[in-house]
DNA sequence: AAGAAGCAGATTGTCGACAATCTGACAAGA
DNA sequence: TCTTGTCAGATTGTCGACAATCTGCTTCTT
């Protein structure tokens, strides 16, 4: 028998996909914060019956992009300035330790990992694909998070990946501008490849403030605004 | 009318009643890892339908409590030395970081509470109630982050808290023996009730360290007996 | 005896219908 | 006018039944 690794056969239940659509959907920014989700309307629309997209919503719920009140409905979590400045401070943290964990963990396979997802996002600047830029963006920063060998880390960190990529999308979409067509990582990635494991860390949390700056001013902006959601 | 701020109404639906009784089952070890959840024999036993029971279990397994394999089944998540390795490595950065965010707050409330959840594990060391014992020694550590401030940091932290919560009950289970009767946790306290912040966080860190060589002896003798689960 | 094919039982996934609860409008009374 | 009681409509929570899938055994073939 010939040695082949073959991946996990994709989740062929309707769950499953009913929360990648809908986590697609509230991360792009399609579903506005705050917003309700009405059960018999989307089933209806997908086409499935209310269980399934039940199951669904809850595991959104747990995941923290979905708020529940019994009996009166499930929501799009709203975004306020406290959230984004309390999951961007934790972020800075988990980052420097990812440095750390992943530090003696590099290889050649990391640095050509680094250059892919690197690459990944010069071409989506290029195409001008906000979206894809700000995926490809998380996925570059959340490689050394992937390779720290820590699973309750890398769990924890992709948790706040799904706020962070929805904080993000709002963003763009209020301000209907495009994002900085400079490569901004040329540093970080260099760094990465580096020796001064301290350098690295430090540019990390350099380099989140600044992206930070500008979504507190965004998120301040939302909050002067009449809101769909408690 | 009177000046009262009243507590929000207890969820009443079935749904939510049925994740605080697996929650408990799982993290007292009534439940052993790797045990598979067989929907029909408990919705029976709880008298209660598959719909409720079925949601309840998506939400377990979003918390990390639970794994669940399309067509086969849910299970107990089973549980390694490296979780355990992870989780409190994991659980350090985090108290360092708690403790650095809740140290301005610090105020009489604070100090009041830290003594009550501080006398509270007391009580049940005298009690003898290991089970007990884990959960207010875990209630009193988590104080940190729920003072924080950081609504990010405390969800993180209480996930990893139904975690480490599982690991000390089978530990203890396991050993079948009292865990120490004397009290590991007064320098804790002391310190943080105290003007070096350094220290705080320095002995938080060797604190941790103790219980953790343990957990992690336990950890590896599990590994070489067989599991019920993958 | 070893392996493949097929069947039966058990279990999970999904469905449609019913029950419980909430919301808002409207009417009655102070 | 303000409050309170009532009710209809809409929505969520729960149920029982059916469909899809898996597992292990049996049977058949070589």
């Amino acid at each position: 028998m010939a040695k082949l690794d073959f991946s996990p056969i994709a989740d062929t239940t309707r769950r499953a996909e009913i929360v990648a659509l809908l986590r697609r959907a509230i991360l792009t920014g399609q579903l506005e914060p705050g917003q309700k989700l009405n059960e018999l309307r989307i089933s209806e629309q997908m086409r499935v019956s209310r269980a399934p997209l039940r199951e669904a919503m809850r595991e959104l719920v747990q995941e923290g992009i979905l708020t529940s009140i019994p009996y009166a409905g499930t929501f799009v979590i709203n975004v306020t300035a406290k959230d984004i400045d309390d999951a961007y401070s934790l972020n800075k943290v988990l980052d420097e330790f990812a440095i750390e964990r992943t530090w003696k963990l590099r290889d050649q396979r990391f640095f050509d990992e680094l250059d892919r997802r690197h690459e990944a996002v010069k071409q989506a600047t290029r195409d001008r694909d906000t979206t894809r830029q700000i995926e490809t963006a998380l996925q570059l920063h959340g490689l050394i998070h992937e390779w720290a060998d820590n699973s309750v880390l890398l769990e924890t960190w992709q948790r706040l990946t799904s706020r962070l990529q929805m904080y993000f999308a709002l963003h763009q979409q209020a301000r209907k501008e495009a994002v900085p067509a400079e490569d901004v990582h040329e540093t970080y990635v260099a760094l990465l490849k580096g020796n001064d494991m301290r350098a690295a860390q430090r540019h990390a949390r350099e380099h989140i403030d600044l992206d930070f700056e500008e979504l507190l001013s965004y998120a301040r902006d939302l909050e002067k605004r009449p809101s769909k959601g408690g």
